[in-house]
DNA sequence: CTCATATCAGCTTAACTGAAATTG
DNA sequence: CCAATTTCAGTTGAGCTGATATGA
């Protein structure tokens, strides 16, 4: 019994830890890089990756938003109450439901992404340097599948 | 010209988004199933992160910790104040530097990272359903890359 | 003197729980 | 009555900046 440790497989090239811990690794190196970039907007990454979602989306309520992310309907409230007073999204009430309110982007907020992306060209190309063009296909197909497995 | 986005590609399967939007999504799908995981544990999975950092690394100062997570070494300072009250790290003077405090984990917090570990062995297989034994391994590769980086 | 480390203080963001109103 | 949506109120966790002390 050699077993040093019970992580997954201690192979020498990052496997050790378990898909948990990378994720939250990679997420901080992506989270520092953007906080930095996006310092000067008025919205920040969290609220930008909601835009992004509704442009996906293009229309959805609160409540979808929040399954979407994982958090509660009430954090989503707090969330969105900025992008609703920056003019960023927009609602309607669904006219088959009076209780929903639809959000959806408005022109502001598409403009808002595409500032923000242009601040951020950098980031995807700093963090996957060395990488092949195939094994970054590779990895944004396999982080897709999961994410969009919560649409 | 029939771009209606400024994404990546439009492809069909998740690669639309950008590397950052697409970790984060990720992450916060581990992050929602951890927290519940962890509830009733005293440290939270930042914390149990950082306890598995210095296991793989044996000794480090909080320093040394900041820079590997991408945070100020001021808020590194807090995240480590309950890791010491609660006895799971340990600390010595370095001999040839009697500023640097290197830190290391406790038997008491090895056996907080087999705890943790006990009570979240669903989570990889729940996010991973679904995916090959080698895209499992083809997918922490290389993330696992990315995160060596900054070790 | 300068640089890195460590830490105190105060602030903000983004999550949580609990409770309440409204609609189908 | 019940379930879903929205929101108010209060709390916590985890980042940030600024300032300060100390040691190599």
């Amino acid at each position: 019994m050699t077993r040093d440790r019970e992580d997954t497989q201690a192979t020498p090239d990052g496997t050790a830890l378990t898909l948990p811990h990378l994720v939250k690794w990679v997420e901080m190196a992506v989270r520092a890089r953007t906080e930095r970039a996006l310092r000067d907007l008025p919205v920040s990454g969290t609220q930008l990756f909601v835009l992004v979602l509704l442009r996906e989306r293009g229309e959805a309520t609160s409540a979808d938003l929040a399954r979407m992310m994982h958090i509660t309907p009430q954090a989503m409230t707090t969330l969105i109450g900025p992008l609703r007073d920056g003019g960023y999204i927009d609602r309607r009430v669904d006219t088959t439901h009076a209780r929903r309110l639809l959000l959806r982007l408005t022109p502001d907020g598409a403009a808002m992404i595409r500032q923000a992306r242009s601040l951020t060209p950098a980031i995807e190309d700093d963090l996957l340097d060395g990488f092949t063009d195939e094994e970054r296909v590779v990895l944004k197909k396999l982080l897709g599948r999961i994410a969009r497995r919560f649409e």
